[in-house]
DNA sequence: CGATTCTATAACGTCAGGTTATGCGGCGGG
DNA sequence: CCCGCCGCATAACCTGACGTTATAGAATCG
């Protein structure tokens, strides 16, 4: 029944005194403050002004509508402000659901760059695997889960949900061979999974390890797996007292040096896509649009550039 | 930008958890709330809710409408309502402004009906002649005049303002002659004005004085005045004391006896209009118009009905 | 008393915001 | 596993609220 319009009209009278005034300083024609007006008062069933002579006054009933609408107008604009400071950047929140060994390098990057950017913006992290993380992304828990798909796999859960997420590519995380100092294979360059059928082998996460079995199908072998964890670092102490080999995606590898593992490409080549994931409509939320770009921004960067094909490094786990 | 559509909008949705449940709740149709809600998002510059599978889920900035929305919405239905009650006489408040005689008798009746009918309505009540009255009306400083003109005068002021206010006629109010008792005249009935060419006169206030003189006047004779007083106590004192003869109007002689007067009709009949004057605005004004109603219907009802013609009582001032 | 400056009215254009009809995708039950 | 229901999106369309300009009438002031 009342609308804003209606009484920024009402307000503005009782503060110039004059319909005319009223419009200037509403920017509208003198018409269309009368007929505001007159519609207000059969809206309201009262009279709202008391025109005598050529001045106008506002009536009981008008005065009340004139003071209240000071508090909504200002509710109002809180509210107004308050948007318009989330969409700016000037506010809001980005709370983001991130794999430990993204965590470790991609994540904080970006975070620093959202934060140099636009201070105002919280954003607020929580640890978690590629399946948890989109389970928390579908149930509003989170705004942005970083995640990662071996190639040919989707990326975490069943494939009906490749297509509700907005999907953006951040890089490809190629995965090398982790092999104890000294080994044999430690100095060729690059090794032939074949090479490696009769190794015993260390596991990483369930997806890493579902990986693992598919590259040496891929070879025509199944390998000995002798240990699982999703520890990179329990991983990286069981390659470095012998007791097996791991494929190590390049990105852990980079977080933590170990003294003991030497690490080296492997054929065929294979790698994980590291990609941001969100909702269409949350992909339109600029906090969030501004952290995925800040996400790819520092994933292209040369820090985080894919140091193969550049192989004359090794990288200790 | 944001309009009290959008926000109800928004709280429905956040109330029901759903589009069409908002829509239900607020008689829209389902296609309203969508594209209300797109509207709304490309307005803030941000999604406002994040549709994911089946389920809507408010973004940070949806949330914070939502929030707001609650307060703005509540201070508007205290408008509206507060507005509604005056408008339905459950509140508001008339101003009066009436001469002495008609205080005594014809506004205590009226707004004791007003307050009987409408008890929240309150009354508000000031004396004053007829001039200031109007000058109180057209100052805003009161929303009803209780004036009274003199048959072939106006009501009070120049005659500009005749169709500015908005007069409505509540009774006439016959003059009659005050005599001491046991005068000859007092007996006759109705005395012609022209037998009383040698009386001597005690005029009341400036406008009761003009109108003497102008019945003096079409008799072709000079009244001689010897006394001039506002207050018609002291009137009547004066002609119970034999210092001369006034015209006194019949409502003030119902208000007081006074046991050493008489009065009579006079010929030529003459009387005063008591009216009530407001403004074509405050008329609309419903507790503005529910006064005049009651004063309306005191003013035939038979207490007030004018006693003449029906002469064979006396009147005491 | 005429000029100025109010408000009211008429006539009209436009767009916000509603409707119905329809399509499509997700989720749950047989 | 598929099918049916349910909920959101889109298209096409309609209406009326609300703005405009043009003009008239009335009140105040110099």
């Amino acid at each position: 029944m009342i609308d804003v319009a209606g009484l920024r009209v009402m307000k503005a009278i009782a503060d110039e005194g004059s319909f005319t005034g009223a419009a200037v300083a509403l920017g509208y024609s003198q018409p269309a403050v009368s007929q505001m007006v007159r519609r207000l008062e059969q809206r309201a069933g009262t009279a709202l002004v008391d025109r005598v002579g050529r001045t106008v006054r506002l009536t009981e009933a008008g005065q009340t509508l004139a003071r209240r609408a000071g508090e909504v107008l200002s509710a109002i604009d809180a509210a107004e402000e308050e948007v318009a400071a989330i969409a700016g950047l000037r506010a809001g929140r980005v709370r983001i659901a991130a794999f430990p060994s993204a965590s470790a390098t991609l994540v904080p990057k970006a975070l620093a760059l959202v934060k140099q950017r636009y201070p105002e913006v919280a954003v607020t992290f929580t640890e978690a695997e590629p399946p948890e993380s989109l389970a928390a992304l579908r149930a509003g828990d989170c705004d942005l889960a970083i995640a990662f798909a071996y190639e040919g796999t989707d990326v975490g859960r069943g494939e009906e949900d490749l297509d509700v997420f907005s999907t953006r590519h951040l890089l490809d995380d190629e995965v090398l061979l982790a092999l104890p100092t000294g080994h044999p294979l430690a100095s060729v360059g690059v090794v032939d999974i074949d090479q490696l059928r009769d190794a015993t082998w260390i596991a990483g996460c369930p997806r890493c390890r579902g990986h693992l079995l598919s590259m040496c199908r891929s070879a025509d072998f199944s390998p000995d797996v002798a240990f699982e964890t999703e520890d990179y670092v329990a991983v990286a102490g069981l390659v470095a007292a012998g007791l097996g080999v791991a494929l190590i995606p390049d990105l852990i590898v980079r977080t933590a040096h170990h003294p003991g593992v030497v690490t080296t490409r492997v054929r065929p080549a294979s790698k994980r896509q590291i990609v941001a994931v969100t909702t269409p409509d949350l992909e339109r939320v600029p906090a969030v649009a501004a952290t995925l770009d800040a996400l790819c921004e520092v994933a292209h960067s040369s820090e985080l550039a894919p140091t193969f094909p550049a192989p004359e490094l090794d990288y200790y786990l």
